[in-house]
DNA sequence: CACAGTTCGTTTGTCTGACTAACGTTAGTG
DNA sequence: CACTAACGTTAGTCAGACAAACGAACTGTG
């Protein structure tokens, strides 16, 4: 128990680390990943929340911006927001002028989503906001590090998106 | 990736790359903490819930296991949990039998959690599982790039930690 | 053409996690 | 002894992720 090992390697990895109790805790991948998501949404929903926005706005003003003009069941895809959850964020978005909402003549079902001057505007206006927010989440790490979080967390995003939706 | 990068370096760094619109949106750092901790978080819930846990249980037992009996108050700081929060977690592993809640004699206003035999053996259990869903979130990664991940969050989670709480 | 199945926007509601406020009890401190 | 602070607890807010269902509209098949 005190010190010594016993050298025969364990046929499936053995713990993490000769890690126990709370160090292994602190350790954990998705216990971190949890706590810096959590960090980081924080900084982000206040930032955004000090100008008026969501992270929504953004992402479905980013959408429109690369995409043009689309439907809400487009934009959900894409955005990764519920369609339940897309309505009344398109409403503020209307109600703030920055894109408009019009039935598809062409599908009746379906409304076009559009992008308003104001709305343009208001995208640089938020990226810029976001890309400040961005440094001060990665503060503590150089711009190599910045890159190599940024690829692991899409092959694991990645991943996990395929396996289900 | 190809190969030719102009070398001449911007004063203050420009956008994060030749990126605009949803392109930027998928390669934002802050939304890929986010999805990634989405997808964890669900894993991570839905394993220990077939096995009757959660999160909090796993980390309160890991406190104790690591630190020996404590208040709540004190399981609180070192858990991250709030203290409101814990009640309910100490009294689910009161009910399994895992830790006990008694009234601490040399301050009345604190109660002493002590783990139990079985609450030890419940561990050990759930460390276990919890190697196994770490490995599923994990899957695209090797070895060194999970510790590499490890290290960044880490360096992020302490920076921000420092700030406030 | 008719009918079944699907898509779309929308409303409503659930569940979880992070977090605040307040209250009674108890301990220390000047 | 009066004050302040810590403790456990209850209750409640707020946001995000997600399910269920519904009417209206569209699509494909026979």
């Amino acid at each position: 128990m005190s010190s010594s090992e016993p050298d025969t390697a364990p046929p499936t990895a053995p713990r993490m680390d000769g890690r126990t109790g709370a160090a292994r805790l602190r350790s954990l991948p998705t216990r971190l990943l949890s706590l810096a998501a959590t960090h980081s949404d924080r900084l982000v929903n206040e930032g955004l929340a000090a100008a008026d926005a969501r992270k929504w706005h953004y992402a479905v003003l980013a959408t429109l911006m690369e995409s043009g003009p689309a439907s809400q069941a487009e934009l959900s895809r894409r955005t990764g927001i519920y369609r339940s959850d897309l309505v009344s964020v398109i409403n503020e978005l209307t109600d703030r002028g920055l894109v408009e909402r019009a039935p598809d003549p062409a599908d009746r079902r379906r409304n076009v989503i559009t992008m308003t001057e104001r709305g343009r505007a208001r995208f640089a206006r938020l990226d810029e906001l976001l890309t400040e927010l961005e440094d001060e989440v990665l503060a503590p790490l150089g711009p190599a590090e910045r890159d190599q979080l940024a690829q692991l967390l899409t092959r694991i995003v990645d991943h996990h998106a395929h396996r289900d939706g």
